[in-house]
DNA sequence: CATGAAATTGGTAGCGCTTTCAAAACATTG
DNA sequence: CAATGTTTTGAAAGCGCTACCAATTTCATG
């Protein structure tokens, strides 16, 4: 592997005078550009990444935390900040946080001692607290799907409370009343913020909600069953049903299967996130549209701009939800 | 941020027995190690990752390429990467590899670049020329899903022809005889690996193939869909269709709602990879188990056993696959 | 107690690059 | 043409660590 020296000797000019054109700086006469270019075609150079990142102390490495690698609705801010990265000839180090604080203490811990420029975190277990002070450290950190006030400028996000708003309001306007509730855990800040949209829109509209008509499950598939079937075994009639994400709102069209609801005839469901394959189900999924895979595009923006200086980059910290109408859900109906 | 050079100073030693005690070097006296590891835990001391990797010319980073970063299939694998890696203390950079060969070669070039100690790659448009020059090379290279028959030991694969074949030879042997088929790209070789396994059940069984029982998509939903269409149009009847992947099982089972085929009263799916919302779909899918996450961790431990010298790591080169039966599936019934 | 071998330690030269700083070269003005 | 300012260049000091080598200490043995 040729080194710069190498490059240095065969072009005749300094070390300096290398290092300058290969970072494009001001200040090169053309004549020792093109000398040095050539040279390094020649050698068929190629500039040693951690060599450079030592002497600059910069890795043009970003970390990316999430809970999961898979599962629809984290990879897809996996893909959108790995190519939103690679735009930027930059890479991402990816590791999952697991399902306790201490994992993704220890994971962002491993990312600054990888010496990541800046971290993108989509976390869960870690409190307001702390990621307030991490964001004053020397690390940039932006933060994905999670709204805190006092670093708002750190957060990328939606209003998880007006996605379910929407959903709820739509049944509600569609005739709908009785309107079931599968949440997430009530421990997430956005299964909370997702919880209360539902009960807002009720409050809108002058209706009370009735709290047998909801469940607290987990976003899993696992979850969503168990809240369907408890919801069923009540005998509490409902029309229609909100779920906390896609997920969820999949198993609970399984179960209704299961025990002659039609959806959408017998029971209108509307999921949260729009993840790929909600498409996918039978009936298709009416959902929520969450715009993850664009917010992780725009944390990777704001990477660029708090980091790396590049100053003309507008941020937009907020994005909208949107609910998409699919076949899961049709205009209440009365029994004859 | 303390350095090795304040460590020493602290514990009174020099700095090279600060280094043999942070890298577990024997011949270093209990003495000094607990000097020095006190001297460590009252500086908060932590290691410069990009220093260290200079140094030692190992960055304990691996790069890994995938076509894409979502879709069930390849996020299953990066799962599987990351998680076997974070125990081995080691961490991935990952790339897509985008849909054609120079954009595969560039994220090749790419992570050679930023001195990733091995690749794991699963690509499919670089010639098997490329990759084994290339895992002659100086960074080992490790290739999943695929079988280069000159490098094979780099190798992680499934028998793609079995796995089909054994979707093809149970519908054989539960009685149907017209079974549809729609490939993946026929320039991928998995594609036409499945392709063959589906062939080669109606030789074993004695029976001639219907080539136009046969479309040619290229592993999407969209080309799913297609090719049922298209199949269907034929108005050569068939009661089972095996697809190349579960994408496109799930576009075809959809289809055949649409058309009120009923699966798999009229017509038995099965798809192939067994990504997991093939249990969400209604029916659900009945598929070819491929140990994808299982393969993807191997090839980590061939990492660490070729790059990281664990000798003791024994490789499984070959894997499984396995018919997984659900509700898409039911023997053949003579139509009255 | 001398001896040699083994264990332990410190000194130091890099790893390949960036980044000051000052010197040199060049250009501009009155 | 001198005086001044402006580019352009090279020398050298690191970035924080590893790894080699040589020096020192320790220990068992005859």
């Amino acid at each position: 592997m040729p080194t710069i020296y190498q490059v240095s000797e065969l072009a005749g000019v300094s070390l300096s005078s290398v290092s300058r054109v290969m970072n494009n700086h001001e200040h090169v006469s053309e004549k020792t550009k093109a000398k040095v270019m050539a040279a390094m075609a020649e050698l068929d150079y190629r500039p040693n990444f951690t060599a450079r990142s030592l002497a600059s102390n910069c890795s043009n490495s970003i970390g990316v935390l999430v809970a999961e690698i898979s599962g629809p609705f984290y990879s897809d801010i996996l893909s959108g900040v790995e190519s939103e990265l690679s735009n930027a000839n930059k890479h991402a180090v990816i590791v999952s946080g697991g399902c306790d604080e201490k994992k993704e203490l220890d994971a962002i811990q491993f990312l600054i001692d990888r010496n990541c420029d800046a971290l993108i975190l989509c976390v869960d277990f870690i409190s307001d607290e702390y990621l307030i002070k991490l964001s004053k450290g020397s690390t940039k950190v932006v933060i994905i799907n999670r709204y805190i006030a006092e670093i708002s400028d750190n957060c990328i996000f939606i209003s998880n409370l007006l996605g379910s708003y929407q959903a709820t309001k739509y049944l509600l306007e569609n005739g709908h009343s009785n309107i079931a509730y599968i949440s997430g855990p009530l421990w997430k800040i956005d299964a909370i913020d997702r919880f209360n949209g539902y009960k807002k829109a009720f409050t809108d509209s002058g209706i009370d909600f009735d709290e047998a008509l909801t469940f607290e499950a987990d976003y899993t598939t696992i979850g969503g069953r168990e809240g369907m079937l408890s919801l069923l075994k009540n005998k509490k009639p409902f029309t229609a049903l909100v779920c906390a994400n896609d997920e969820m709102a999949s198993a609970a069209m399984r179960v209704a299967r299961e025990n002659n609801v039609r959806v959408p005839q017998d029971c209108s469901i509307i999921g949260f996130d729009n993840v790929y394959f909600s498409a996918y189900l039978f009936p298709q999924l009416s959902t929520i549209e969450n715009p993850i895979n664009k917010m992780a595009r725009m944390a990777v923006l704001w990477v660029l701009k708090n980091r790396y200086n590049q100053k003309d980059i507008v941020i937009q910290n907020q994005f909208d939800t949107e609910l998409v109408l699919r076949e899961s859900t049709q205009v209440y109906v009365e029994k004859t």
